[in-house]
DNA sequence: GTCCAGGATCGGA
DNA sequence: TCCGATCATGGA
């Protein structure tokens, strides 16, 4: 990883066989949209317009090198994949596969909050419309960052707007666990920062005390707002490549301490036929 | 119109 | 403990 500044923005080099493309459409995140050979992003309060050439990476309208390294780490770009990927090659035939048909994923190191908050959103819903409702939800309680983006809004916002200030976002019966999850955040009943610091199980079970937080969504806030690598989320598409590959003795516990980059890999997989 | 979506909760067996 | 119905909404 090499980056640089100039006038047209940042440029991050050398990244290896990271894929832009199937990181963002991979299903981890919801604030983006494709912009011809480009994406817009949206995380936090930062965006850009990001386009990837080989192993380089171009971002619009990053200027300085504060800007840069967020996204560098937002990316994940310091960390050795090519290791991780070679561990899980070895260990299952299978996922081999997978990250040999599709490789690049990395895990994004998004904001807890709003991580855990977007996975609310996602329980019993489909993707395009899962964006729409936290774009929507942005675009109510944020301000505006540039790109067509507003800022993800903090937990005591939502706490403070009420239950019924969410029903413009139309996200159904998610409504009551979102505004409980921002009580419980904003009150500090439940502690982000110390469930960052849990173990993987104990900050499963400290998640699920939020109404609406089962073990599918407690791992996919760990996996991708935590930087837990090892949480396993099993949803309908994940089912299907257990029942397809493994069976019923499935163990994700035999891709640790990567369970969920491996888990990454088949969702993708088996998603695109 | 029907089926389904990166599920969780609830009530009844 | 297990299982089915139910939950809102809209994409495909």
């Amino acid at each position: 990883m090499n980056i640089s500044i100039d006038a047209t923005g940042a440029r991050i080099a050398d990244t290896g066989d990271f894929s832009l493309e199937r990181t963002l459409e991979s299903g981890q995140c919801f604030r983006f949209v494709r912009d011809n050979d480009a994406y817009l992003c949206a995380a936090g309060s930062h965006t850009a317009r990001i386009t990837q050439d080989g192993d380089t990476l171009y971002f619009e309208g990053v200027g300085d090198m504060d800007e840069a390294l967020f996204w560098a780490d937002y990316f994940d770009l310091g960390r050795d994949y090519g290791e991780i990927n070679e561990f899980l090659s070895k260990t299952d035939a299978n996922v081999a596969d997978a990250i040999k048909s599709c490789p690049g994923i990395h895990i994004l190191k998004q904001e807890p909050w709003e991580t855990l908050c977007s996975f609310i959103i996602s329980q019993n819903n489909n993707i395009p419309r899962i964006k729409k409702i936290v774009l929507s939800l942005c675009s109510l309680f944020g301000d505006e960052i540039g790109n067509g983006f507003f800022s993800f809004p903090a937990a005591d916002v939502i706490a403070r707007a009420g239950v019924e200030a969410l029903s413009p976002i139309r996200a159904g019966f998610r409504n009551k666990y979102i505004f409980d999850a921002a009580c419980r955040v904003a009150d500090g009943d439940i502690d982000l920062t110390k469930v960052a610091s849990m173990e993987l199980e104990s900050a499963v079970g400290e998640l699920k005390r939020i109404k609406g937080v089962g073990d599918k969504v407690a791992s996919c806030a760990l996996l991708f707002g935590f930087g837990m690598l090892d949480a396993f989320p099993v949803d309908v598409w994940v089912k299907k490549v257990i029942g397809k590959y493994y069976g019923d003795t499935f163990e994700p516990r035999m891709f640790a301490p990567y369970a969920g980059v491996a888990q990454q890999y088949l969702f993708f997989r088996e998603r695109s036929l």
